[in-house]
DNA sequence: TCGGGCACTGTATAAAAAAACAGTTATCGA
DNA sequence: TCGATAACTGTTTTTTTATACAGTGCCCGA
């Protein structure tokens, strides 16, 4: 979609307003009441720039034959915070990992489909965990907690490092076990090094036809 | 909202798949050619009928003035086709794939979300693509499609066995290959078995803390 | 300085759409 | 067996709506 004017924007938005309101795109009379426009003209001339621009598309000779196109609806809103879960890219240095700068995009999914519903979605990198079906590039959906029990696997902070292992503990002595016998397990003495257990994969998503692979 | 009748239902769903599609409700003709009324009366009449009972509100005097009230369209909808991908369980022999009977559950999410969109969704048996990350429970997003790349994973079909297999064709030979040494790899030749390439795997979903992987 | 996009005015008209009026047939409960 | 509701046919009228045509003024980049 092309960038719309300020005025086009407008425009757009009265659209949705009034489909949110009255269950129907408006006319371009509708138009013009709202805008204070004195002719009709000025309606059509805006309909048809958006259109040109891929935000609307226009039924010829139907009356209200605005429709909305999809990505222009959602980038005029800023959508619903509900069914949109944040991907995570990098990690900056001792920042929380749902910080704003930390979001990379927004999918909008059933977070029913996992159990229990995920925080946020974490990309994979590297083979580490490959024996246990995560493969790097896939999005691991991650419920947020800073408990784990053992065999669980988990996202864990080591420092600056942002890391997915399997978790197991005794007394104070953790080890975090790659699933991937060309990588060895990280262990950590809680009384002499910090841990933080950042959630807990509950469910994974991966895009891509795997003909690489 | 007071009970619809089957016939103002099938109305009622007609202005909701009508205002999906187009971005507006119907008109009163567009609901006569739907349903091939000689009258224009005849929808009015169930517009009226179903704005007495609550279903709808009727705005006097505006084209495609029809606001379907929130309740309704959430009763008639078991929402709408759309962003909603059906899960497909046993698959019945000789049966197409997306036949109703055949679909277990609808999940919602964003098709975006993979590439190409996905078609339905299909549950992994067996662990036969092990090395390639597909796991048994794991929910396959299939691309409906009847022709396959060498390197693909493709579902496919034989005889009455539905099988996810990485696909590989010289000719009139097809190999289907697991990713798993446990397993064999499957022959065909296309001049003497029927092979059905049923659809191309574009995506992964699995629910489940791996807890016990 | 020329053309194009932008943001409008003003007028006109054909087509689309709502909505009224007058009926028919059938079902169902009081 | 009466009246209400449902589900329609057929016709007509008025209003709404889309859309074409002819302009104006402004700004911007080539």
């Amino acid at each position: 979609m092309d960038e719309l004017t300020p005025r086009q924007a407008e425009i757009l938005d009265f659209i949705l307003r009034h489909r949110a309101e009255h269950g129907a795109p408006p006319t371009r009379a509708e138009i013009v009441t709202a805008f204070g426009f004195r002719s009709p003209t000025a309606a059509e001339d805006h309909l048809r720039a958006l259109a040109r621009k891929g935000a609307i598309d226009l039924r010829a000779g139907a009356s209200r034959g605005i429709r909305v196109l999809a990505d222009a609806a959602n980038e005029a809103m800023q959508a619903g915070p509900q069914d949109r879960i944040p991907l995570i890219g990098r990690v900056a240095a001792g920042m929380p990992m749902l910080a704003t700068e930390s979001i990379e995009a927004h999918y909008k999914l059933d977070r029913q489909l996992f159990h229990p519903a995920p925080d946020f979605l974490l990309r994979v990198q590297g083979w580490s965990m490959r024996d246990a079906g995560i493969l790097p590039g896939d999005l691991l959906a991650v419920k947020r907690t800073p408990i784990a029990e053992n065999g669980q696997i988990v996202v864990a902070r080591l420092g600056e490092e942002v890391t997915v292992k399997r978790f197991e503990r005794h007394g104070s002595l953790v080890r975090l076990l790659p699933a991937n016998p060309d990588f060895a397990p990280i262990r950590i003495d809680l009384e002499r090094q910090e841990l933080v257990i950042e959630g807990r994969a509950v469910g994974l998503i991966r895009d891509g036809g795997f003909s690489l692979a």
